[in-house]
This record gives structure tokens, C-alpha cells and sequence, in this order.
DNA sequence: CTGGCTAAACAGAACC
DNA sequence: GGTTCTGTTTAGCCAG
């Protein structure tokens, strides 16, 4: 091995091994996640709607209007609409 | 409100907001992995070949033992056991 | 070989090579799922809401509701209720 | 509804049915994976090893060489390349 | 340098 | 309940 590539050869395996720390971080921080679901669950909630919940407080208002905007229109344009329904 | 729905609704805000902080700290974990990443591009890797690598490694470091036992039984009922391959 | 494993290898293989079939004719149908969306996104449709538009067609309406019914209770319950809207 | 607006209606539900169509097919494929999975096992088989084995093969068909060809570069540049294995 | 496209990571669903 | 599999999201790459 040459003297650059024995360089290259202990940044590279720093690199490396600073991520796989940080990746080992975050799966814990995922356990710790469910781990809090789970007690929750313990408690009587329901972990799917909880889930829902998050997502809608995670996301942007903005981009949610957008989504519902256009939704609006193509359930419109197949005639969906919830104004449209009916009984069969 | 009654009283047993505050209660319940201090609780669940706790559970929402504990999993809302843990997913915070996930997704800074996340960004400090992506700027790892960034660091390395710009010394000179390639980072998708990187993170092969790191699955690589993830891969190597466990379980997979386990399951060839049960599964050299099924290969070799296929004729495919490692002992019997052969040049076509 | 054995004579019994004989016929279990044979077996096991048509079994294998079947499902391997079938698979590989899913693939094909995903992939031509995926140019009917291509092909809407060029005339100028937003692919993500197609989906979710085809989602809701397909969602069972009964199940649906159930969700939705928790789903407010939660919302209610931490003070999140449409009509509770306000700005901050 | 304007012209435009329903020469889109007919477009929209064209490439919706389209696609409603389609899943349908990849569904009833999907059934049929799970009825010789099903037929497998009454004859004996374990289903979880039997996909493994699909998965395997499917693995080692394609691909992974043009990969390698870069990988080893890195595997190299960290002192893992195969030929440089040792107890540690 | 931005925006679209492809491929990997994650989350949700289904099955065992 | 745990694990695998599908589908969504996101990140990296490339073309304009």
C-alpha cells in the first residue's frame, strides 16, 4: 500500500466509523421511540392513531392545503366529492 | 371537559410530546450523518459506494449464521449446496 | 441422494420455479402501473395525489370511519379539534 | 364543468381505472404466490425458509458484479479486501 | 444552480 | 407479537 493510499486507507475508516457511531445512536433513539409507543399502549391509546396524530402536527400547513387543494379537484373531477355523495 | 377526559388528555400530550422530542433528536442525529457524508464527498469519496460498504459491515456483524443452518437443508434438497456447484 | 429426497428436490424446485414465475409477472404489472403514472404525470398530473385519490377509492368505508372517529376523539381530547382552530 | 374540465374528467378517470385495473391484476397474482406457498407447506415445506431461497436467488442473478468492481477500490483502500483477511 | 429522476432508507401493512 | 414485505418518503445524482 502506498503512503497516499495508507492516508486515504485511515480517513476513509474514520469516516466510516464515525457514521456507524451515529447510526447506533439513532437506533437507539428508535427503541426509545417505541418503547414510549408501548407504554402507551399500556395506557389504553392506540399507537396507529397516535402515529396519525404526530404526522398531522409534524406537517406543514402549507403544504397540506396544497394536498387537499388538488385533491378537492380530482375527487371533484371523478365525481367523489364528499358534497356528491350518495346513496348508491 | 370532564374530569377523567383532562386526565387523560394531560397524559396523552405527554406521550405526544415525549415522541415528538425523541423524533427531533432522531432526525438531528440524521442530519449529523448526512454531514459526515458531505465531509467525506468533498475529501474525495463516493458516497454511495460508502454507504454500501457500511451495510456491508452491518450485515457482516451478525445473526446470518442462524438461518444458513435451517437453509443448507433446502439448498441442498434443490441440488444447490455450495459443495455441489459446479461449472455449467 | 436419496430416492424420497430425490422426489422432494423435484418437488421443491417446481414449487420455487412457479412462485418465481408468478413473481416475475407481478414485477411486470408494477412496472406498467408505474408508466400509467408516468404517462398521467407528462399530461400533467400530480402523481402523489393520484394516489391518494386511488387510496380512498380502494379504503373500505366502514374502516374508514372507525379511524376518523378515534382520530377526533384524540384531537379533541388534546385541544386540536377543526372547529378549535385558531391563530396562535 | 367547463370543456376543458371535462375533456380532464374523462382523462383523470381513464388513467384512474387504468391503474385500479392493473393493481387488481398484481393482487390476484399476489394470491396466487400465496396458494402455492400454501400448497408447499401442505406438503411439508417451511414457508419462511422457501422465501429465503427465492430471495437468494434472485439476489445472486443479477447484478452485484458491477458493483464490486468499485467496492473493492474501498474495501481496499480499508484494508478489508478479502485477500487481506486475518484474525484479528 | 435548480429541478426532475432514480435508487436507497424509512414507515406502515400484512402475514405467520 | 414478531417478522417480512409493500409503499412512501427522502437523498443523491444528472441534465438543462
Amino acid at each position: 500500500m502506498t503512503n497516499s493510499g495508507g492516508v486515504a486507507a485511515e480517513q476513509l475508516r474514520a469516516f466510516i466509523e464515525r457514521i456507524e457511531r451515529l447510526e447506533e445512536e439513532k437506533k437507539a433513539i428508535s427503541d426509545d421511540i417505541k418503547d414510549v409507543y408501548a407504554e402507551a399502549k399500556g395506557n389504553g391509546y392506540n399507537i396507529k392513531v397516535m402515529k396519525l396524530v404526530v404526522r398531522m402536527r409534524k406537517q406543514d400547513s402549507n403544504e397540506r392545503q396544497e394536498i387537499d387543494t388538488l385533491l378537492d379537484l380530482y375527487l371533484h373531477t371523478l365525481g367523489m366529492a364528499p358534497s356528491e355523495e350518495q346513496a348508491s
